[in-house]
DNA sequence: CACCAGGCAAGTA
DNA sequence: TACTTGCATGGT
């Protein structure tokens, strides 16, 4: 198994901290975690600043506004009507069974948490980790698909892994760290992006050099 | 112009 | 179970 501590390092030294999710509530990371699916985050931006300038932020709000106004506000996300969709099903549940107190949702137990969001139609395991690690602040470590290209990349999963295989390579190889697991994730994404792409460009990526059989 | 982005669910066989 | 397809805007 690699060392998955001196992969996190190598990265941490190449790309320095990528501030993912900083400065906002809770409830906007919930938001955002549905909008960017399959989504450049920029994208997600100007939706979001969208809502906030609506003062729409907030569960109860954003559940009373009717739906196709919902949907012009978040269209620069892409998919709109789709997410729009998503959304509302996170709202009822926030607003219908936790009396629109979203706190109330994200403190309870991971397990719990974990389960209560995969059962809103819209939230997969990448989102519902996305928001028990930056929006719980569970260490629940997230999968996307660049950490999946990155691990069969590097020889260090097979390309038929599963999303509960991926995640348990990560959470039993390393320490239960909320900070660790939060930047991690943000600088595989990184790293994927810049080097991991179908056409890849590995000559000069941070992790060459830690590989496994000299794959690559 | 083509291709891609911090997925997910529904449909098909 | 294991593929395939629809969803949509904005950047390169």
């Amino acid at each position: 198994m690699p060392p998955f501590l001196d992969v996190y390092h190598r990265l941490l030294d190449a790309f320095g901290p990528q501030h993912w999710w900083p400065g906002n509530s809770p409830f906007e990371v919930m938001v955002g975690a549905i909008l960017v699916q399959n989504t450049a985050w920029k994208n997600v931006e100007r939706a979001i600043s969208n809502l906030r300038e609506g003062g729409l932020l907030a569960p109860q709000p954003l559940y009373e506004l009717p739906e196709n106004e919902l949907c012009e506000l978040i269209r620069p996300a892409g998919y709109y009507r789709l997410k729009a969709g998503r959304l509302r099903n996170l709202l009822r549940l926030i607003v219908e069974e936790y009396n629109g107190d979203s706190m109330a949702l994200l403190d309870s137990n991971a397990q719990t948490l974990r389960e209560k969001l995969l059962s809103v139609k819209g939230i997969g395991p990448e989102t519902a980790d996305s928001i028990l690690l930056y929006a719980a602040g569970k260490p629940s470590f997230v999968i996307d698909t660049y950490t999946h290209r990155v691990l069969i990349r590097h020889g260090w999963i097979g390309d038929d892994a599963d999303y509960y295989q991926m995640k348990d390579l990560f959470e039993l190889g390393l320490p239960q760290d909320v900070a660790l697991y939060n930047e991690y994730h943000a600088l595989l994404v990184r790293v994927g992006h810049l080097y991991c792409r179908r056409t890849p460009r590995c000559t000069d990526c941070p992790l060459r050099g830690m590989l496994p059989d000299g794959a690559l």
